[in-house]
DNA sequence: GATTGTGAAAGCGTTCACAGCC
DNA sequence: GGCTGTGAACGCTTTCACAATC
């Protein structure tokens, strides 16, 4: 009994942290580890081992009292819950720069993600291969989204280009995009939307740069804001 | 009287929100905008003008009551605040196909981040010129960090080669990195570290797809997760 | 003895709602 | 009348601490 499918919702924050898990039970895994207490996976993710056993908790009872997690078992629950069971193909919005290092990058294929189309509004573009795909005009991209079952968009356009971008995945039928543009889009409701803004994880790191030396030469209690950080190493 | 200078701390979520901000104004400015409210800014920033309010008067009373804020005086409070009034020239460890993309990308050095160097372990690589910047070897590090007075590093490496890129960028005197790579990486104590993961990304949209999926032949009450996302367009 | 799973406490971040000011 | 600035309420996230279990 107890039931397996979709559970309790799981906490935003929480899952964003089970693909990190999920990548080093993989490794570990591959390195032939088969077991792992909530300290160690705490240890290599980088937070606190309470957070870990939380999140976990979320799955299911799915440790062992004196023992551990089962690495081999929690990888694959990690992905039953993830959706990652099958592969999801994307669909890139731009060819330029990035919208090309992307689909060369073989970290999305690998897990999981592979491209299934490329398409520019540039004709000089058109045609061109990159990352093994061959880039096709925007004007195909619902015969693409289609053709593939896609549903996941990436726009990797420029900022005046991202709304128009966001429409014409929408309009093709993808419900999730992931944003590289420095611009917020609208979407309709029920679309779920990701950003990445380079520039602004730069001017994060600057303010904490910039607190960094005035704390220099003002106020003493200087200890350093950040986030993701820890002792050791160098 | 007054103070000026490093004010009280402005929460993290706020920093994060303030390069936004500070994206929309300059381009209204640019369109001849010279006031604004928070319910206008808001709504740009695809977020809700208590959210906006409370944000700016972590920076001070900047705004009229029944008038809204001054756009030019604006931008130049968050400027200050986020310590873009000089440049912050970047190095990029790793020359591949991510850390040519990121050093071709002209949205960095035109938001005040401008590639000071790039450097690979790979002595293919070293010598070519991407993004008008040549590549030099890793072991010339530190010459590049302390000849250009740089203080934020770019991991641009793969996973494998994350943290030691990271202890080098450490030990050439770097002091806030950005990580682009699917690795947890360990630094000392008072440097600051962001993180960028594609994969991760994707994976949780890839939740709320198969969320979707689940609940499509499952419980009613769907409504979406998500989180950055609005109504309208399309 | 070791380690999980989880209530309860503490800490942050968001939203409300309204007094204060133009 | 309109809009800011902010205390107070709320909700989400993290951390603590310990009973339950192997």
């Amino acid at each position: 009994m107890a039931s397996q499918r979709s559970r309790r919702r799981i906490p935003e924050a929480t899952v964003a942290r089970l693909p990190v898990y999920l990548r080093i039970l993989g490794e570990q895994f591959d390195e032939g580890v088969t077991g792992m207490s909530s300290d160690q996976l705490a240890e290599f993710a980088g937070v606190n081992a309470a957070k870990v056993r939380k999140d976990l908790s979320y799955l299911g009872s799915y440790g062992t009292r004196g023992v551990g997690y089962d690495v081999e078992f929690l990888v694959y629950q990690i992905r039953r819950e993830l959706g990652l069971t099958h592969d999801w193909p994307v669909v890139i919005v731009g060819a330029g720069n990035l919208g090309q290092a992307l689909a060369g990058y073989n970290g999305f294929g690998d897990r999981g993600f592979p491209v299934g189309g490329i398409v520019d509004v540039d004709e000089a573009k058109v045609g061109s291969v990159v990352g093994g795909v061959r880039v096709r005009h925007l004007s195909e991209l619902k015969q693409v989204v289609q053709g593939r079952n896609i549903s996941i968009g990436v726009i990797a356009t420029p900022g005046a280009a991202a709304q128009d971008a966001a429409d014409a995945l929408v309009g093709a039928g993808v419900t999730s995009i992931l944003n590289f543009a420095p611009t917020v889009i609208n979407v309709p409701h029920g679309i779920s939307v990701g950003k990445v803004d380079l520039a602004v994880e730069l001017q994060i790191l600057a303010y904490h740069e910039q607190r960094r030396s005035n704390a220099a030469q003002g106020s003493p209690l200087v200890s350093v804001p950040g986030e993701p950080r820890r002792g050791a190493s160098a």
